[in-house]
DNA sequence: TTGTTCCAGCTTTTT
DNA sequence: GCTGGAACAA
């Protein structure tokens, strides 16, 4: 056996985690320090050394992105195929489960995955039926009590009933929300865990079955695990130690989602036979930016504790940037990539990584006029996109008519002369008889109850339905798709003039009936799905980000949560003011603070030779303008790294310092000097108090000035001073 | 029933 | 400043 295609890539502590012997590992790995690589070789060392069955090697992730990169790395280190393994996301294999195990688990053979669009529609449709007024209590905020309860493993019965009138709500809405859900035959994201969970905790027979199958088991990002994830691991491994996870505590961002930081130490306390390494060197960035990320993140309490190193050299100091206005900004990012793609290098190692996706536009712009290639990561996905979804609509009510989140999106799409009223009346016959829409529509069409208009358009749309079984019963999967979409009146609604993007709109149905031709179903030996729900499970928890562009080289523009497992060369960290980043809602918060400087360390180790930090001393914000202050993850940062570009206006100096800074030079040119107020001149406002004029900009009336009052500094109206 | 205009509200996102 | 949803007119 040659091991050394194994275990030469490896430093000490690699080969120390993939070579260890069967027990509870929890590996601690720092950005840029060979996670995805430990766990490759891991599988791999498993199978060709210890003679692990492919069939034994489970391994989870959380995004479908990583669980492709894993087993297309696994297979080319093995060098043969990976598929009897099973590799994919929680969400993935869950599913897969309960595919095969559809009537144990209490759910219909052809069940489908209803999206959080989808779910937060039938609850709107919950709230309208028990009339709840949204403004008094939105859709939005019942969705996440519902999901933070399933990621709790609490169902309705569940939790207690409590005196509240508002907690009662919740609960009366979730209870409603399971019956209807059970009826349409349909499970929402976190139903997938917690059902394959309850499953499992249920049915000794199963749970053993599948204990004893996978005998290695993967987990990447533990640190993003949720209650649910973790017990569904627990109940996988209870005592057999062979859990081997990979994560950093100190790249855990997605508190707000649910995950828990702590199963990190619950792991640990839970199997004391634990065997913990730590992933330290980085071979992805320089010096410089390894110890602005190091001395970054020890201002948060509590860590696990690591501090990356790396041989590079400390590399170019991290440069600063202090724009005059979020325009200044995007220009001068701008052209710092000008400069970087004319000395020969790829607009593809650069990123632009913003806290929110709102940002984009002033950089986008910038772009744009300068005929810079860019790709914005995060947009709405294909299989998202309204029209998409209408045609899958359909072709769900082909699968199962009683899906009420499908029938109810698509009753009137295309318009039919079904309005408010007639769909009202479904929905109070639906509820009264606790049946389905399709039943209610069925059962209303025969009681001739409706007016003659809305009578004969709710027949045909049930003919319509009804008809596309018989006549797409022979049909390809691409054939049936391209049927549906046509006789349904969509193509034809979205071909019309007077649609927006109409092009774009019948193009991506178009690229549906392809993606559906192209699709290849392989079916699992214990499952037996048609092809149709097959394809419909793939489109809501398979599809991944499409790559059309891939090809071109451009500019990478995402957020700061997007660009979690990615590096770039080059890399711009923008918006770095209070307010935007940390974000105004987690200043408060210590937790939340901690979660918001996590992320900036994200963004700090992205970055592999060269790292811009720019903030701006302008913004405009949800229409309004705001002076901002630098945000305190700069003041972290240690001064001898950093090279301060334009330093204008600092919060930290002084106040005669920071004018003495201005000069006729720096100005910028607007700024007309030949008031009567000064720069440096101390000013009283009724309301702010007494202040320093630190900026001039505008004449006559149209005059401002900013002033630095005690706390912030904001722009005002001279006239009114 | 359908199309238009006006107004509030606004992190992060995968499955 | 943009978006989606609700209130309006046709």
């Amino acid at each position: 056996m040659d091991i050394t295609s194994i275990i030469a890539p490896l430093n000490d502590a690699q080969r120390a985690a993939v070579t260890a012997p069967s027990q509870a590992m929890l590996i601690l790995a720092g950005a840029g320090s060979g996670k995805t690589r430990v766990l490759v070789h891991r599988i791999v060392w498993q199978i060709q050394v210890n003679d692990v069955s492919p069939q034994s090697i489970l391994a989870v992730t959380f995004t479908n992105k990583a669980a492709n990169e894993m087993r297309g790395r696994v297979e080319s280190l093995l060098e043969n195929s990976a598929s009897a393994m099973w590799i994919g996301t929680f969400h993935g294999i869950a599913h897969r489960i309960l595919r095969r195990h559809a009537e144990q688990a209490g759910l219909p053979k052809d069940f489908q995955v209803l999206d959080s669009n989808d779910q937060q529609r039938l609850i709107k449709r919950l709230l309208s039926d028990l009339k709840i007024d949204e403004k008094e209590l939105p859709a939005k905020e019942v969705l996440w009590f519902i999901n933070e309860q399933k990621d709790a493993g609490l169902r309705s019965k569940d939790i207690i009933q409590s005196t509240d009138k508002n907690t009662r709500r919740f609960l009366r809405i979730y209870r409603d929300y399971e019956a209807l859900c059970e009826r349409s035959g349909v499970v929402d994201f976190a139903e997938l865990l917690l059902r394959v969970y309850e499953l499992l905790r249920d049915d000794e027979n199963l749970r053993i079955q599948y204990q004893e199958r996978f005998s290695q088991i993967h987990v990447d990002e533990f640190q993003d695990t949720n209650h649910i994830q973790y017990a569904w691991l627990t109940l996988l491994s209870p005592n057999r130690d062979n859990l081997f996870v990979v994560g950093d505590d100190d790249q855990a961002i997605y508190g707000w989602r649910g995950a828990k930081i702590e199963n990190i130490y619950k792991f640990q306390s839970h199997y004391p036979q634990h065997k913990v390494i730590k992933l330290e060197q980085n071979y992805r960035s320089t010096g410089a930016i390894l110890k602005a990320a190091n001395e970054i993140i020890a201002n948060n309490k509590g860590r696990m504790g690591k501090a990356l190193w790396t041989e590079m050299s400390d590399g170019e100091k991290i440069a600063v940037y202090a724009a005059y206005d979020e325009k200044d900004e995007a220009k001068y990012v701008v052209e710092r990539i000008q400069n970087w793609v004319e000395a020969g290098n790829k607009r593809n190692d650069v990123a632009i990584l913003y806290r929110s996706n709102a940002q984009s536009r002033q950089f986008e712009e910038q772009l744009m006029l300068t005929k810079t290639p860019y790709r914005v990561y995060g947009g709405l996905r294909f299989f998202d996109r309204a029209e998409i979804k209408n045609a899958l609509a359909y072709l769900r009510l082909l699968a199962n008519p009683d899906d009420d989140a499908a029938f109810d999106r698509i009753v009137n799409t295309p318009t039919r002369g079904m309005g408010a009223k007639t769909i009202d009346a479904l929905r109070q016959l639906a509820n009264e008889k606790q049946v389905s829409l399709w039943i209610a529509a069925v059962s209303l069409s025969e009681e001739q109850k409706l007016s003659a208009r809305a009578a004969n358009s709710l027949s045909n749309f049930l003919d319509l339905i009804m008809q596309f079984e018989n006549r797409t019963m022979d049909l390809s999967l691409g054939e049936k798709v391209q049927f549906v979409i046509e006789q349904s009146g969509l193509m034809a609604f979205y071909s019309q003039d007077k649609v927006e993007k109409s092009a774009d709109k019948v193009e991506n149905l178009k690229e549906l009936v392809n993606a559906a031709a192209a699709f290849k179903y392989k079916p699992d030996e214990e499952e037996n799905l048609s092809e149709l729900a097959a394809f419909l499970s793939y489109a809501v928890l398979e599809s991944s980000e499409p790559q059309a562009d891939e090809f071109e080289d451009c500019v990478q523009l995402m957020t700061l949560h997007t660009a979690k497992g990615l590096e770039f060369p080059l890399v711009f960290l923008v918006g770095v003011e209070e307010g935007l980043f940390p974000a105004q809602k987690s200043i408060y918060e210590a937790g939340r603070l901690e979660e918001e400087r996590r992320l900036c360390y994200v963004g700090i180790t992205r970055a592999m030779q060269k790292l811009y930090i720019t903030h701006a001393e302008k913004r405009f914000l949800y229409g309004r303008e705001t002076t901002p202050s630098k945000s305190r993850f700069l003041g972290e940062l240690p001064k001898e790294l950093l090279d301060e570009i334009r330093p204008k206006s600092n919060v930290s100096r002084p106040v005669t310092a920071r004018i003495s800074t201005f000069s006729a030079t720096t100005l910028p040119s607007e700024i007309k000097t030949d008031s009567h107020y000064q720069i440096g001149q101390k000013v009283n406002h009724a309301t702010f108090g007494n202040g320093v004029i630190l900026n001039i900009e505008g004449e006559g009336e149209k005059e401002r000035a900013l002033i630095k009052f005690r706390g912030d500094s904001r722009w005002l109206m001279t006239i009114y001073l």
